[in-house]
DNA sequence: CCGTAAGTTGACTATCGGTCCACTTTACGG
DNA sequence: CCGTAAAGTGGACCGATAGTCAACTTACGG
C-alpha cells in the first residue's frame, strides 16, 4: 500500500505524531502551530510538511491513528463489539466506544470535520470525507439499517455522529460528563430500537 | 439597549451586513477574508472591525439577524411554534424551523462554533457559548424537559443541536436533503417522545 | 565504497486577522 | 448658519502562521 519509509523518516515521522499527541493534551487543536510541532520533535517545519502535506494532514493521520484499535475491534473482536451480537447492542457498544475515543481526544475530531478546501480557485466541491468518519459512519449506518430497515439510516447515521464534532459537546465531555452522554444516546437509540 | 447609530455608521452598518450575505451565497465562510468583506461593502477594514470588534463579531450578528424571526415566532406567535401546542408538537415545528434556517445560511452556525480562545496567554476557558445557540438550547431543553422530566434534557438538546453543527449534514442540506434530515429528526424525537 | 533517490531544513512568501491613528463626517447647541 | 466635539472612517502597518523551495545531507542497494 506505501512505501516503507527509510529509517531516519521512519524515526521523524514518529517523533513528530509523538509531539503533537504531547501538544494536544494540553490545548486545542486550533491554536498549535506547525512551528511548534516541529519544534517539539526536533525537526524543521519543512519535514513536517514534507512528511504529511498539511496541518490537515497531520491532525487526519493522527485521528486514523487513534481510530485503529476501535476499527479492529469492530471487525475482528469479540461481541457486542465485534460480530455476534444483536445490531441494537452491538451500536450501543460502538456508540459508547466512540465517545470515548473522542473524549480522549478533545477537538481533534472536530478540527477534522472544518477544513476549507485549498487554493484560491474555484474549487466548490464539498471537500472529501475523513476516513475515520466514512468508517464510522457506515458502521453505525448498516447496524441501523439491519434493525429498521425503515428508517433512513444513512442520514441518522450521520446524526449520532455529529455529536461528537459538536463543540458544547466536546466541552461537555472535558467536563468529565461521558457518561451523560453516553446515557442519552443510549435513550435515543433504545427509542428507536426497542428490545 | 444600545445608542442609536450616527447615520453614516448605520449606511455602512447595513452595507457589510449585506455584503457579507453575498458573499456567503457562494463560499463557506472560512474562505471570505475580512478584506473581501471590506471591499464587497465599499468601506475600509478599519470600520468593519470598528464596528463589530472581530470576524467572530460580525458572523455572530450575522446569525443573530437570520434567527430574529424564529425568536418571535416562538415567543409571541401562534402555535405550533409559539405557545399552546402540546410540547412534541412544538419541539418538532421548532425542528423543522431550525433546519429550514440552517439551511439557507450553510455553515454559519458551523463557524461560529469554532473559535479559540484570544491572545497566547494561557486562557482555557471553553468560549462563551453564542447567544442564537443558547436561546435554541434552552428552548428545546424546556420542551423535552415538559414531556419527559426522567430524560436528561439539557445533553440531549446538545446532541439535536449538534446535527446543525455537522459539516457532512450541513453539506447533504445543500444538497436539497433537508426534508430528510427533517424526518430522520421527527423519528428520533417521536421515539423518545410518542403518542 | 559510491551513486542516487529520499529526506531534511529554515529562510522566504503570501495571506489574513486585528490595530492604530490621522483624517473626515455628522449632529447639535447656541 | 456655524463651530466644535464626538463618532466614524480607512488603509498602512504588525505579528502570526500555513505552506514553498532550492540547497544540502543521509540512507542504502549493488
Amino acid at each position: 500500500m506505501s512505501e516503507p519509509l527509510r529509517a531516519d523518516a521512519a524515526r521523524n515521522r514518529a517523533a513528530i505524531l509523538r509531539a503533537t499527541e504531547e501538544l494536544l493534551t494540553s490545548s486545542h487543536p486550533r491554536q498549535i502551530s506547525m512551528e511548534q510541532v516541529a519544534a517539539a520533535a526536533n525537526v524543521g517545519k519543512g519535514t513536517v510538511f514534507h512528511r504529511f502535506g498539511s496541518r490537515d494532514g497531520l491532525l487526519h493521520e493522527l485521528m486514523r491513528e487513534r481510530a485503529r484499535d476501535l476499527e479492529i475491534a469492530i471487525t475482528t473482536g469479540p461481541p457486542p463489539l465485534g460480530e455476534g451480537a444483536p445490531p441494537r447492542a452491538r451500536l450501543l457498544a460502538f456508540l459508547t466506544a466512540v465517545v470515548e475515543v473522542v473524549a480522549r481526544n478533545k477537538g481533534l475530531l472536530a478540527a477534522l470535520g472544518t477544513g476549507a478546501p485549498g487554493a484560491g480557485a474555484p474549487k466548490q466541491e464539498p471537500r472529501e470525507e475523513h476516513p475515520v468518519y466514512r468508517s464510522w459512519h457506515g458502521h453505525i449506518s448498516r447496524l441501523v439499517h439491519e434493525r429498521r430497515p425503515d428508517l433512513d439510516a444513512d442520514m441518522l447515521a450521520h446524526v449520532f455522529l455529529a455529536t461528537v464534532h459538536s463543540e458544547p459537546i466536546l466541552n461537555a465531555l472535558e467536563r468529565g460528563d461521558g457518561d451523560r452522554l453516553d446515557r442519552t444516546l443510549r435513550d435515543l437509540v433504545t427509542g428507536l430500537m426497542p428490545e
